[in-house]
DNA sequence: TATAACTCCTGTAGTCGCTACAGGATCAAG
DNA sequence: CTTGATCCTGTAGCGACTACAGGAGTTATA
């Protein structure tokens, strides 16, 4: 059994997120020695560590936690991880083409924007009404 | 001079945001109505038009206040400007980048989890130590 | 004129996922 | 015995809104 600390150098989970996770009842709470300070086991610690690469993976934290009760129930429901996954992919497909969007459109009003200009040009196309 | 609602029409910016923008100082209070009612002049109205814009483009609200100030100082500070924008660029295309890796990462993850699989390939892959 | 429906006001709390304290208790090492 | 590390609880802050609650004033219709 470890403390907080070392769960969290172990799982890669911040000291005061650890702390948070069990707060938002993402993770049941541990055991306490004596001492009242938390006790993990080699379990949490690997319950940790899942959050934080579902979270690495940019999945919600609401998210990562349907994921983590997934793998822990008995027949795991590789279906319903399956369209969680394939709905995650679709928003970052989404949100890259928006950031492709708006990198063209910085780009193009930056352009002009270019040496010496006396007026400039992305200022007027900000004001324009 | 518009009330409220009729600024947030034609400058795209929500009613609650123009008050949330003039509580944090981001916009100068506008004249009231002897009914206490605000009272947005064009003018106004040209600075949220111009506010919402930057949003648009996806610069944070401290850098849109500069770019609107940089906007109505007298001698446009263009070098100013385009700092600001350029590294804004960089900012998009660095989170682009990312949430390409992150797609890959996913397409990898999901790929073997296909029809049919009895063990969930994705769990695996988060859960192994 | 009465009433309904709309708009506006202030102030506060919630969103997401942490992160950073404050103020204290306990523990390990020299 | 003291120093410094670690732990505890509880609360507030981040960014940029958004959503109320509870009230007041305005406009349109019957």
């Amino acid at each position: 059994m470890f403390a907080i600390g070392e769960a969290s150098r172990r799982s890669g989970v911040g000291i005061e997120t650890i702390r948070y996770y069990e707060r938002e009842g993402i993770v049941p709470a541990p055991e306490r020695a004596p001492n009242n300070r938390r006790l993990y086991s080699a379990n949490d610690i690997g319950r940790l560590r899942f959050l934080r690469r579902c979270r690495d993976l940019g999945f919600p934290l609401a998210h990562a936690k349907t994921l983590l009760d997934l793998s822990e129930s008995r027949h795991e429901d590789c279906q319903s991880v399956r369209k969680l996954a394939e709905s995650h992919i679709e928003n970052v497909r989404t949100k890259i083409g928006e950031l492709q969007r708006l990198e063209a459109a910085l780009n193009e009003l930056t352009a002009n924007c270019a040496v010496g200009n006396v007026a400039c040009p992305l200022l007027r196309r900000l004001q324009s009404d």
